[in-house]
DNA sequence: AAAGTGACTGACA
DNA sequence: GTGTCAGCCACTT
């Protein structure tokens, strides 16, 4: 059977997610505009990743249009500020402009 | 089938 | 800076 356009979407946007080099971020729609799919894809697709592979993938590097952080819980924080990320009270990447990193498209 | 919802975005007031 | 609207696509009820 045809998967759906996010599961068939998942290994692609995985792979893309590792050319984000650490201390680095992308938003939903730059990967989106390098898959060719919309932003909203991007989302659904990150937001159905299990737990291994949230674990095995740097998802936290993913922002929102702007360097805001769109995930709920605020662990995204926790992880950028870990990798030497600077995240504002108000959930805003510091040098978001400075930091945000544009993969190239794969094939 | 129809309506509601969401880890989105860009434009406008 | 905040609030609203329209476009978007898959999933759930």
């Amino acid at each position: 059977m045809r998967p759906s356009a996010a599961a068939r979407l998942k290994p692609r946007l995985l792979s893309l997610l590792h050319e984000v080099p650490r201390g680095r971020v992308t938003t939903y729609g730059t990967l989106a505009a390098c898959l060719g799919v919309s932003a909203r894809l991007v989302a659904r697709v990150m937001a159905s990743l299990s737990e291994a592979e949230a674990e095995g993938a740097p998802w936290h590097r993913v922002v929102g249009a702007g360097g805001v952080l769109r995930t709920a819980g605020g662990r995204q924080a926790e992880r950028l500020r870990r990798e030497g990320v600077g995240v504002s009270a108000r959930d805003r990447v510091e040098g978001f402009a400075r930091l945000l990193f544009t993969p190239s498209a794969e094939g």
